[in-house]
DNA sequence: TGAAAGCATAAACAAATGTTATCGTTTGTA
DNA sequence: TACAAACGATAACATTTGTTTATGCTTTCA
């Protein structure tokens, strides 16, 4: 996304760290304030929310080589609306809040590079809100097999329908009848 | 957001010009490359989206003193999916593509700035996608006329039901139930 | 100013989706 | 190894939501 000296970059990479965790660990809670982002090296991560009548959604997936984080907690410095799961056991790579704004300050390109990525994740979320309005549960299933791939094989089934917001007897209903 | 000189703020706006469009008039048509972004001074805007099927959807309001553009297309460059349409007469200041650019590059603080509108907007969809998750149509009804202050004052029901992800006359049923 | 279009609501019905319960299988763990 | 828990599918039933049609009211505009 931009330009970056070796120098930089072993610059950056010498204030993260690297962290491991169990299957079913909380990586990050709700209600926290949040200073880290995670890069996962291996495993997979869930994000998920409690609504007040206590249900619970599974708002993301991340896999490998994707950074997660509740980013939005991140940027405002307001509690953590969401908690991240370890689903399978899982390595990251963290990258500390001060890593983070030791590059936007100190990289040639850093204040750049800040910009592209909050412009990157925007661009998702649009698109994810323009999936909401526009497809159907199954479509956005087969979709989340092609960004999450193979995905269905790795998570159980009732995870994937609280993320496309059906319930997992639904789910397993329009699953049969795209057969016929 | 950042500290602007006099100097500085003239320069951009220079760039900048005034524009006006009639009740229906669409400002930003979809399929096509973006190049402007709009600052309301008097009007609503709404942003509107078609499903293969046809069907058509309101994805987003904007008000007076609101930005509003196809951010997304703006920033990948993609074809726009998205609609702009004029609900009532509106005037807007258009921010061409090229004098943002300028800013980012010139102002002292133009990529900072950049990245913290991206940032801004980043949490409003992030945002949104936690209410689609954990609140019902009714408090998102309420919430909207929070964040778009007596919208449903200016803005006819279908459109709102639609935003909503639900039927008009479902949303009338839903907003009778309340009463009882 | 009058006709047409747009709009909100209502009722009856149809379709989609959720709820509860059961069963057989797999998985994790003592 | 054995047992409990988690899991996916299914059926029966309940609830929610959409569809169609109709009505009366307002707005628009020629």
């Amino acid at each position: 996304m931009i330009s970056l000296s070796e120098q930089e970059a072993l610059a950056f990479m010498s204030r993260c760290y690297r962290r491991q965790f169990k299957r079913k660990a909380v990586l990050s809670e709700d209600e926290k304030i949040i200073d880290e982002v995670y890069f996962i090296e291996k495993g997979i991560i869930r994000v998920k929310i409690n609504d007040l009548s206590g249900a619970e959604h599974t708002v993301h997936f991340a896999i490998e080589n994707q950074f997660i984080a509740d980013y939005r907690a991140f940027i405002t410095r307001e509690k953590s609306s969401y908690e991240l799961e370890a689903i399978e056991d899982t390595e990251v790579i963290v990258l500390p809040k001060a890593g983070i704004e030791w590059g936007y300050q100190s990289l040639k390109e850093g204040e750049k590079l800040g910009r592209l990525i909050a412009e990157y994740y925007f661009t998702y979320l649009d698109r994810r809100i323009e999936h909401l309005y526009t497809l159907s549960p199954l479509q956005r299933y087969d979709l989340m097999n092609q960004i999450f791939p193979n995905i269905h094989n790795r998570v159980p089934q009732h995870m994937i329908a609280s993320y496309l917001g059906i319930t997992p007897i639904h789910l397993s209903r329009i699953k049969k009848n795209r057969l016929s």
